[in-house]
DNA sequence: AGCCTTAGTGTAAGCGCTTAGATTTAAGGA
DNA sequence: TCCTTAAATCTAAGCGCTTACACTAAGGCT
């Protein structure tokens, strides 16, 4: 003891509360303000809480309330040890993590811990769980948890999820559907693609799932369209590029009209890999992207995309979360965000100019304020994989 | 009560003990191991862990044990207001927050919570103070937080600064000077740049600070070479473009041979806006950034720019910060991080191949484990400003 | 004057866990 | 068998705060 034991409590409440002459409830009330004590007391109290540098200690507080004012927001970075770490690039988690930020901030007593998940990695999950002894609620990224873990979080505390499939939890999302399928169609009858290359995120992703159905949906509805191969990567720019050059490997002389790519970083990819290829975008072949990263968008030949509003992402659901905390009743809901389609140069739009077009929905978000009804969030049947005709072929 | 109540522990130790016959301790002990406690008991204990669900509630933990196993993670956000929210593009602290968060990983008892203070807002020092209640530590971007309010939060908890000045505390930061006293020699010397602009950061800010020290020295110390003007900025994109424009209009006719940018953010607007004016990068001038932001260095005429190296910046100040909560009496360390030169093509260096160059620093900074002396991490004058021949010309 | 409010304050019982110290049990040893 | 010692377990006192409830004093009524 004695030697670097310095954590115990500087000052308490206790200290403020004799020195001051009242009782701890006093301080307690004087500390919360809002309660009645009168203005004499209130000042006396609160020159001594001065004097000392009082400041209330949370782990007593939670205790006490049984509230901890805080909430976590989970991520998951995948295969890290694979790639190169500098070329993950987490740009999208990142703005997540901002918009919720923004929303703790409007209500001043909540915290926010952040923890990250690799994913596969079942070690991390007794980590997981014991987070829940640590929060109020959680925020989680992208439903690709294993069902069971998921049920033993929830049946402890509220769970949001972001980005992932409607389960039994809360979830808000982005409409990938009806932003996927305005970009194909965009591609398809504007710059009259036929033949497509795809490149895929993991299975497992909701949202790359959601992509890939809606590709499935809009080649089907375009006879004269199809699916030349595809490749399935992880998400990440280095992946990208592996994409690019296995498609120059095996379709090089014959190369597709458009390549569509499940999110930004792997557009990236594709682009550098292309440079360095000498293959030209899009006078060669027309390449897009999903999600609008910002610092993407700065590129001297500008990738035509989806905006997903990743911040409003954050915000919503951080918004969810602690009305679900305050009131623990509330009906399950999925919160669908529109999306937003971003044509720049690389789809084969004048360059220079960008147009930013609304998606209509295919089928409505619930509006904010009314629960929606149970259920999928738009009418995908729930296991578009193994439809017949697009199957990766590459 | 009874009505969204749920707040209330689920399982406690209480109920473990009770249900397996044993008393608190022993569940205590059986949860951190570790103790001794005879196989069967533990076993059977362990089972009804399992079967309660139970998990410890960390407020009480906390509490008990007057550890809160959690750091805090501060990080500026400055004007936000004023621009875009969207071009200011925190990519420097993502990165940090990622060295951070890989540390806390390691060590799985930690967890990290994290706050967001908006610049010269003082209704946020409340907000920080309170913060010193939740955590063990806190580890603080860039310390431009007023003295005082440092001081009080020194004297309560261990603080490590990022990239801020060596005050009283801890401090971890990258090498700035020698960085930029390479890059500017290089402009120099290898590209024979004499007339430059400088697009500045806000007076207050160290990093900005230092690098603007090292262009005043490089300049002084090359006769031939001089400022023709400068632009402050707040590091963003935007005002990057809005520098570019400045400079566009007062020297319109005859632009500087370089525009050094104080990060790459800025760096990256003045390429836009040039590229928007139909000025060529870099046959009419050369543009340099600072920082190496990875999605940056995707773009088609890649800066050349000094990497700092902002994960590292992270994992060390969180492993110093880690350190000083174990033992308090640790002496106050300054910790310089090496820094290297990364030549592209925005400065006049071949198109397509792209150098790293270590660079050697000014003064060796601390080997890891022996304590720095006190006082500045390197020689320094602490008031660079108002030095003759360089103040702003524009 | 006696009674009832109401505002202001105090008392003390938790909140769920850890842990020093007391107690019991088991294991050796003579 | 009894004693000593070590191992295993238990008891109970906190940790610093909140809050239901109790109490007091001061008005305001009738």
């Amino acid at each position: 003891m004695a030697l670097a034991d310095r954590g115990g409590s500087v000052v308490t409440l206790y200290d403020v509360a004799r020195l001051a002459g009242v009782s701890t409830a006093t301080v307690s009330r004087v500390v919360h303000g809002q309660d009645r004590v009168r203005e004499a007391t209130r000042a006396k109290v609160q020159r001594v809480i001065e004097q000392l540098g009082y400041v209330p200690d949370s782990a007593a507080q939670s205790l006490s309330r049984r509230r901890k004012d805080v909430i976590g927001l989970v991520t998951i970075e995948r295969e890290v040890k694979q790639y190169d770490i500098e070329n993950m690039g987490l740009l999208y988690y990142d703005e997540i993590l901002r918009g919720v930020q923004t929303r703790i901030r409007d209500d001043h007593r909540w915290s926010l811990l952040i923890a990250t998940l690799y994913e596969e990695e079942e070690r991390d999950y007794p980590r997981l769980i014991s987070l829940t002894g640590k929060v109020d609620g959680l925020l989680i990224g992208e439903g690709i948890i294993p069902g069971a873990l998921l049920a033993r979080l929830t049946e402890r505390i509220p769970v949001v999820i972001i980005a992932g499939d409607p389960g039994k939890t809360d979830v808000v999302k982005a409409d990938n559907h009806s932003g996927a399928t305005a970009l194909f169609t965009h591609l398809v009858e504007e710059h009259g693609c036929r033949r497509f290359f795809h490149v895929d995120g993991p299975a497992n992703v909701p949202d790359a799932r959601e992509r890939r159905f809606a590709l499935g949906q809009v080649l089907e509805s375009h006879p004269q369209c199809g699916l030349i191969g595809s490749y399935r990567g992880i998400l990440s720019v280095q992946s990208g590029e592996d994409a690019a050059n296995a498609l120059l490997i095996s379709h090089g002389e014959a190369l597709p009209d458009a390549i569509v790519c499940v999110n930004d970083q792997m557009a990236m990819g594709v682009l550098q890999a292309f440079a360095k290829a000498g293959v030209r975008v899009p006078e060669d072949v027309a390449v897009t992207g999903f999600d609008d990263i910002y610092p993407f968008s700065l590129n001297d030949s500008p990738l035509s995309t989806v905006h997903q509003p990743m911040r409003l992402l954050g915000e919503r659901a951080c918004d969810r979360l602690l009305d679900r905390i305050a009131r623990p009743n509330l009906r399950r809901r999925v919160e669908l965000l529109p999306t937003e389609l971003v044509l720049r140069s690389s789809c084969g739009c004048p360059p220079g100019v960008m147009t930013r077009r609304p998606v209509l929905k295919v089928k409505a978000a619930p509006s904010p304020g009314r629960p929606a009804a149970n259920g999928q969030a738009h009418g995908n049947p729930s296991s578009p994989a193994g439809r017949p005709g697009w199957a990766a072929t590459s």
